[in-house]
DNA sequence: GCGTAACCTTACGCACGAGTAAGTAGGGTG
DNA sequence: CACCCTACTTACTCGTGCGTAAGGTTACGC
């Protein structure tokens, strides 16, 4: 009756329904069934391409990390001062997170809360946290050659500081996820201003006291 | 044959038990029988005590936010500088996280995934959210009073600036919720440092521009 | 034009888990 | 001691939804 396609177009069709129910109910609240309808195709089709729920929530995983990891390595010169790496790499990460709000939930909110993919997660999580704490040390580094020598860092703190910012830009992520007339664009540089600022007067060595305001 | 207990003590172990369970397993995948068998209780004692599956996610909810919200209060002197109290606040927060890691699990990953308590917790993490936006803004008009006048930030500014700290936070205490050995002093000597001196460069109208490396 | 392989369906088995009915025991009060 | 109310149990019903068995249909090679 309705046309007959090849297996690769149907995959998508699949991971696209499954994607968007995943993201709508939750892992568990979200029936073979439904993905099947929403695909236009019967359930057994999905088992047969895709493999049980498990798999198949997998399989929306690995895609969309992978086009998320894509947009945002496609938007990063390697050859940039460190700033504008990080300024590109957010902007192509907003730009990403607005345009695939439902990839985004699917990746990030279900998946942490599932025991059983939270170790996959945490492995693309740990590799993002580790670029950027090589970014900050980058930079830290060119900022030592220009000026200040002043570098109370250890390899901890920089990756303390990565894990706080790549909990920030989740955080503000998660709101452009959630808030339709929110402009990527500005996202990012609110990002942008965030992190670079305050690095930038962190990794000078400022640092707060319990018994001062501040020490310069 | 075992002892007869009163209403009272039943419920928080049962609440105890539930946490734990909900914790591990998350919402769906979390079953009465095994809350019943670990609060050592039959099943039917659960609904009679506390209600049906989502009333009983729902009182763990409450009791842990609770518990959170009056430890940072009574951590907090009203009194105090804008940074003591944050400094106050987060103290009392994150050493509640590393006693409490089950309930922060619960109240955080668990809740915000499940589409039917989001609502709930979005209301928490608002009232959060523009608590961190207040102390923000005082602490800006603090400094503004003690030297400088230029102030570049508009509400808005301070509403994201504070939904990113909240999150850098979150993706701390997460952080220390699955690291045993991570001590919680340390961690909000961390996010203190973050905050403060980052905001503080921020808020005196240091911004970071495309073409330039840095304004100051 | 016929086999065969890929595409696709309906219709079911079966387990797991939420929620309940009905009934038992203990301990305080008259 | 009879009462009754609260604490507590065993032992079910029943819906939901994963995963599959078995069979139908289109296209393509030969």
């Amino acid at each position: 009756m309705l046309k007959r396609l090849p297996r690769v177009v149907r995959e998508q069709q699949m991971l696209d329904a499954a994607v968007k129910v995943f993201s709508n109910r939750g892992f568990h609240a979200a029936s073979m069934d439904e993905i099947a309808e929403l695909a236009g195709i019967s359930k057994p089709m999905v088992y047969a391409y895709l493999g049980a729920k498990d798999e198949l929530f997998l399989a929306c995983l690995q895609r969309e990390a992978t086009r998320l990891m894509e947009a945002v390595a496609g938007g990063v010169r390697p050859t940039a001062r460190p700033d504008e790496q990080l300024w590109n790499g957010l902007r192509a990460f907003f730009a990403f997170v607005g345009a695939h709000r439902d990839g985004w939930r699917v990746l990030y909110q279900q998946a942490r809360s599932e025991p059983r993919f939270a170790g996959e997660l945490a492995g693309m999580r740990t590799r993002i946290v580790e670029v950027v704490a090589g970014l900050l040390e980058g930079a830290c580094a060119q900022a030592d050659l220009a000026s200040r020598t002043r570098t109370p860092a250890r390899p901890d703190d920089f990756l303390a500081m990565a894990y706080a910012y790549v909990g920030a830009a989740e955080s503000l992520a998660d709101w452009l996820a959630d808030h339709e007339e929110e402009d990527p664009e500005q996202t990012a540089t609110r990002m942008m201003n965030f992190v670079w600022v305050g690095a930038d007067a962190l990794l000078q060595g400022r640092v707060w006291h319990t018994d001062r305001s501040q020490a310069g």
